[in-house]
RNA sequence: GGGUCGUUAGCUCAGUUGGUUAGAGCGCCACGUUGACAUCGUGGAGGUCACAAGUUCGAGUCUUGUACGACCCA
């Protein structure tokens, strides 16, 4: 007998196993992806979502970059030639902010280092605490090839930009536009409309009375949220069908405060309903005051500066009297409001709800701005994106957000891709410093002589928006624009994983630029997980301070218990919540899942020894015990059902996928689900239970249960890894047959042993058996540690199969069992199995037959009622008639094995009526 | 204001083209600790599938309306 392996710890130490295993994976190489060997097999290719270079590890990159561990681990095992690419993002305005603040501590601002020093020091700062994200990534166990870590500002990457500007404006897509622009006072810097988000916010709305120049007695009411902007008002504009105003169009009025005379015009933009129905024109700070504007040729004076503050900064000379100038714009709004309560021009103030543009970075109010910036014409890109979707080349999980990208890409608008800010790619135009009438020079390569007079140039002082370079990171973290072995191997790639927020920031135009510039959406499939939410259903947020530190939760209970818990409890599209004042509480389902499957691992390995085991396959069939098919069955059932949640992992034929794909696959909490219930639901629970004995005694059938033993935890095992890769990797290299110097993370996906269905149908008397004497014995509340007779009364074949079972059906229900063709006399509980077995519990003295009439005719009643509906459906004509045939004789079949069902619990509780 | 989606057990969610007695995990209740595991075991309770009408032999599933909620866009 092999010595029970004594040398696994009663509990599992997370840190020392994380700690071990994960430099072994990468010293063997376990995570590099090779161009080469994609050439054989099938590639599966995930592009992480680049962290910000400066960020540290939150909940949401946990849940994000397990995700894409569960799948890219998965897809390793299954065979694939599997590639993660890392790396991180320079987030413009986001790093800068951060150097500005670190500025700001010494009392300087960037504009005392200048450019050039500013942004060196912003390299430097990246250079040392950059990346620090990509490190703690690999605590939580991400697989990626770290070999191919990529960053949007290397040199590589900046080309690829520089391309793709230059690229587009060749096409005519880039363009110079003078336009209303949403402008972050606080970063000095415009945004795109994504970056301006809205917020709900109480504001005010005032009514502003203008008297009319030629009769100052009479007037027209104006309402606005933003009363300040009086001061650069260029018209009054009412609805052209408005029959309260037909007479005032064409007519002026006077603004209170400055005195400037403005016409009444007519515009159809103005909503009647809406306030009064005239409206203030602001050309100059108003997105659809512009396109008025524009309409009607106004001047456009500008008196909001680029921090923010009331002045006369173009076209607006006579405009801000001098006891606003130089205000806030919040403060002027107030001493606006003020004076024209005092000039009796403020009619009243309602409350009302609308919302207000806030910059995504610093939270501040967004201020529409007139000025020049570079744009991205973006409709014949959102036509190919489009395509892809329409055609089935992408798909997006959960299916309902295709609607919204549907949505949005229909109505596209514009995309300002220029910042007013120093860190990021500079924009590849230049300027003749001399104005020699050359026209702007757009250039792969830096310019220092103008095209035209030979003399100096100057580069454009803007930068592009981050996401200007994010958008190519599917290809151009493989090489593009040039034709590199990566680029070919490994795009287009397969899923990308990311959450609902950046669907139009980046996911829609990775697949603009991938369908415009390679001709092939990126990826097949984007996969759109929920977000982390505290108990109050709150986004988990720093100014929230609800936040949780997945690395203090990794040092708590280990990297596998966070991605447990994260990924059983992740429905598709579903969010994940948990309690940030309850560590305990939150991690609980995967702290325990792990101390389990340590448990089971534990007992497992200790029985089975370090003896070789036969492979399964070897094993002579008819040797196989009840129990043993039945766990090699269960394996199978568990296989399909992970494949089935998680499959499938491509288009069948590669390019698109078919209606009936579509929506499959990706879920993550059935497939951990279908893994869980295998191993301790099945395995643990009766497999192990059952085979105790029979591992007690030495000879062939203990080689046979040690060979399925190890052969279904090996299965397990290779199920769960890519859930929880560093306790399955330990528990893995200890079984016998576990190949020395490999590695579970490399191990084949499990395959069906294509045994039979239905070949452990035997053991399933044992479980109904066993279940009905646990509940008879919790009915009757006998004595846990006391031993019950039972008997099971069968017929023919039956009889024999059950007789079989006897022992190990005693051993799990704490009973005598015995096998007999008739129930023997006697008071007794009884119970008819689904089988139709019979099991009779002689409790002599410990039943009351009032309670056990009781319990059948509760029974009875029951399943009376039942048969009674479905007696009344069989009997309805119009079901018979128009229902599937096969329908009718599954309900046929039904009833008659009801009806004897009921048969034998009325004979049993007449048995008992005397 | 426009659009999309949702409402199933105390909580979080499954439920594939309409067809078994509507499921899972967690939580809850009872009992159990000489056992690999109390981070556990055994048993149990708990649902008029938001509401109303309609189509159908048959509706959690399809249609329409109502209420409430979420998200996206303006």
């Amino acid at each position: 007998m092999t010595a029970p392996d004594t040398s696994l710890p009663t509990t599992y130490d997370a840190a020392a196993t994380e700690a071990a295993w994960y430099p072994r994976w990468t010293e063997h190489g376990v995570f590099t992806a090779d161009a080469a060997r994609a050439a054989m097999r099938e590639p599966f290719v995930i592009v992480i979502p680049p962290p910000n270079v400066t960020a540290v590890l939150h909940m949401g990159h946990g849940l994000n970059n397990t995700v894409q561990d569960v799948l890219i681990r998965w897809r390793r095992m299954a065979g694939d030639e599997a590639l993660w690419v890392p790396g991180t993002d320079h987030a413009g305005i986001a790093t800068q902010n951060v150097v500005e603040k670190q500025l700001a501590a010494e009392g300087k601002t960037r504009f005392d280092l200048g450019r050039e020093a500013f942004v060196g020091r912003v390299a430097e700062f990246v250079d040392k605490t950059g990346g620090e994200i990509l490190n703690q990534l690999k605590s939580i166990g991400a697989s990626a090839d770290w070999s191919r870590t990529a960053y949007t500002f290397s040199p590589e990457l900046s080309r690829a930009v520089r391309e793709t500007f230059v690229r587009l404006y060749e096409d005519g897509l880039v363009y110079k536009g003078h336009r209303v622009i949403h402008w972050c006072p606080r970063c000095g810097t415009s945004l795109s409309d994504e970056e301006a988000e809205f917020n709900d916010s109480n504001g005010k709305l005032y009514h502003l009375r203008y008297p009319l120049a030629d009769d100052p007695s009479q007037s027209i009411t104006v309402a606005t949220t933003r009363p300040e902007t009086m001061l650069g008002d260029v018209a009054v504009a009412v609805n052209p069908d408005d029959e309260r105003y037909q007479t005032l169009i064409g007519k002026s009025v006077v603004l209170p405060l400055n005195g400037v005379a403005i016409p009444i015009i007519a515009d159809s933009y103005t909503d009647p309903a809406f306030g009064s129905g005239a409206v203030k024109i602001t050309p100059a700070h108003d997105a659809n005051d512009f396109e008025v504007g524009k309409r009607h040729a106004l001047p456009m004076p500008v008196i909001i500066d680029a921090e923010g503050m009331v002045r006369e900064v173009e076209a607006a000379a006579g405009r801000v009297p001098a006891a606003f100038q130089g205000l806030e714009r919040f403060a002027a709004r107030k001493a606006v409001v003020a004076a024209l309560d005092e000039a009796g021009a403020l009619v009243k103030v309602e409350n009302h709800a609308h919302s207000v543009r806030r910059c995504y970075r610093c939270d501040t109010v967004v201020e529409p701005r007139l000025s020049d910036q570079w744009f991205v014409r973006m409709q014949p890109l959102a036509d190919k994106a489009l395509a892809a979707l329409r055609s089935g080349e992408l798909r997006i999980l959960p299916e309902r957000w295709e609607a919204v990208y549907v949505n949005w890409l229909e109505g596209i608008r514009d995309w300002n891709i220029s910042r007013q800010i120093w860190w990021g790619h500079r924009v590849p135009v230049w300027y003749c410093a001399t104005s020699c009438g050359q026209v702007p020079m757009v250039s792969r390569t830096d310019v220092s002589a103008c095209a035209g007079c030979g003399g100096a140039v100057r580069q454009d002082e803007d930068v592009l928006d981050t996401w200007f370079s994010s958008w190519l990171w599917p290809f151009s973290t493989l090489g593009w624009p040039d034709d590199t072995p990566d680029l070919r191997a490994f795009y287009p790639g397969d899923v990308l994983v990311t959450a609902p927020d950046i669907l139009f920031f980046w996911v829609a135009r990775m697949v603009m630029s991938g369908c415009w510039f390679t001709g092939k959406a990126p990826f097949h499939t984007v996969y759109l997980h929920g977000v982390v939410r505290d108990m109050q259903h709150r986004k988990m947020s720093k100014s929230l301070g609800n936040g949780i530190d997945p690395l203090e939760v990794v040092k708590l209970y280990g990297a596998d218990a966070l991605r447990w818990t994260m990924i059983s409890g992740l429905g598709l599209g579903v969010d994940v919540m948990l309690d940030p004042t309850d560590l305990d509480k939150s991690f609980a389902p995967g702290r325990n899942f792990c101390t389990k499957l340590w448990n089971i691992g534990r007992f497992l390995l200790s029985r089975v020894g370090t003896d070789p085991v036969a492979p399964v396959a070897a094993l002579d069939r008819t040797q196989l015990a009840p129990a043993d098919r039945w766990i090699l069955e269960r394996l199978d059932m568990a296989i399909a059902d992970c494949n089935a949640a998680l499959g499938p992992a491509r288009p069948a034929d590669l390019l698109e996928w078919t209606e009936g794909e579509r929506g499959r696959g990706l879920r993550l909490s059935e497939y951990a689900e279908a893994a869980r219930r295998f191993v301790w639901n099945e395995l643990a629970d009766w497999y192990l239970e059952s085979v105790k004995p029979r591992l007690a005694a030495e000879g062939a059938d203990r080689e046979v249960a040690r060979a399925v033993l190890a052969h279904a935890f090996d299965g397990a095992l290779r199920l769960l890894h890519p859930i929880v890769p560093f306790i399955t990797e330990e528990l893995w290299q200890k079984l016998p047959q576990s190949p020395d110097g490999a590695f579970l993370a490399q191990a084949p996906w499990p395959t069906a042993s294509g045994e039979p269905a239905g070949i452990g149908a035997e053991f399933e008397y044992v479980r109904e058996a066993v279940a009905a004497i646990r509940q008879v014995r919790a009915e009757y509340n006998v004595n846990p540690g006391a031993w019950v007779d039972a008997t099971l009364v069968a017929g023919g074949d039956t009889l024999d199969a059950v007789a079989a079972q006897v022992d190990t059906i005693g051993a799990l229900a704490r009973a005598k069992v015995s096998a007999a063709g008739a129930a023997p006399a006697g008071a007794a509980a009884q119970v008819v199995l689904p089988s139709g077995v019979e099991l009779v519990i002689p409790l002599a003295g410990m039943i009351d037959l009032g309670k056990e009439k009781q319990r059948l005719e509760t029974e009875i009643a029951q399943l009376d009622k039942q048969l009674t509906a479905l007696d009344g459906r069989l009997a309805n004509e119009g079901f018979v008639a128009k229902a599937p045939e096969a329908v009718v004789a599954a309900e046929r079949a039904k009833a008659a094995d009801w009806r004897a069902r009921l048969e034998q619990l009325r004979s049993k509780h007449q048995a008992l009526g005397a």
